[in-house]
DNA sequence: TATTGTTATACTCTATAACTATA
DNA sequence: TATAGTTATAGAGTATAACAATA
């Protein structure tokens, strides 16, 4: 029995794919949508986004963080992650208190409904993570990880 | 000199990641943000968007195609395939013709137009690619491709 | 009954512009 | 001048529910 590589051409044979098949954002966009939408049906009944748990899984290992930190370390605007803070802190999950230091800023605090929120997340995400990831050896999620990673720290931001 | 891996942590070295870049989804993710923001920025100019672009892809590539073998193709639901024809509808880029055989379907059809945007539109996201997947090795690119591919179509769907 | 297309509506994530307050 | 947060608005991509027409 020979290995064969699985291509999407082989999933829709009737289409004619004209080389759209080798443009990597289509394949990213493909994982990242099925990813996504899995995820937040998974996590439906907790009420929260995949986005809003991220925030609290940073908040509650860095009491006092900033909204500027995370905005860097999710790449996206500030507003954006305001959002994000936003609808947490109306659903209970977080507190916002101003800095004692530089009264610009405001530290961030994960509450109490916010620890068992995040705490039941994380159980569903590792699951999904694992079971999306069993068709890959562990060397090959090795590589995954790195090569995405890879490739968007080298792009230039913004060019 | 070492050969050192570049991680995310790395980035930004005053946050407590506690495991969250264990998570393949915020690198998946990330990366798909970054790509698409970037195709949306060179793309604008054209009034094209980086869907509407992989949609006239294939309907230029099969003319006559349904909305629902581009649903299949892309893993999308068939109304937001639906959204897409009507947008590139409007903006003159392709025609929908009712099928004699089945009256049900309309077969899609590319314009004059709708190829001069795919045109331009390919020669842009051609040069992106090339830029981005250039701190790549082939053979890293190779395996980009193929694992995010393997992923997907093993992922059950809707489970 | 099943499929194709459509309409209406809503949600998630993201951005820009413009503002206030503070450093 | 620069940074932190905020408000308002918009856009891209996706989904579900419900429907008509056709097979």
């Amino acid at each position: 029995m020979a290995t064969e590589t699985l291509t999407r051409q082989a999933v829709t044979p009737e289409l004619d794919l004209d080389g759209l098949d080798s443009i990597l954002g289509i394949h990213v966009g493909t994982l990242n949508t099925l990813l996504l939408s899995r995820l937040e049906r998974h996590l439906e009944s907790f009420k929260v986004t995949p986005k809003q748990v991220a925030i609290l899984w940073l908040v509650n290992a860095n009491p006092g963080v900033k909204q500027s930190d995370l905005s860097r370390f999710f790449k996206i605007e500030r507003p954006t992650v305001h959002q994000f803070v936003r609808q947490l802190t109306m659903n209970g999950h977080l507190v916002s208190e101003p800095s004692k230091l530089d009264r610009r800023a405001g530290g961030l605090w994960i509450t109490e409904t916010g620890t068992a929120t995040l705490t039941a997340a994380r159980e569903i995400i590792f699951t999904d993570e694992a079971e999306l990831l069993s068709p890959l050896t562990p060397a090959e999620r090795e590589e995954l990880y790195r090569l995405t990673i890879k490739v968007y720290l080298s792009v230039p931001n913004r060019t």
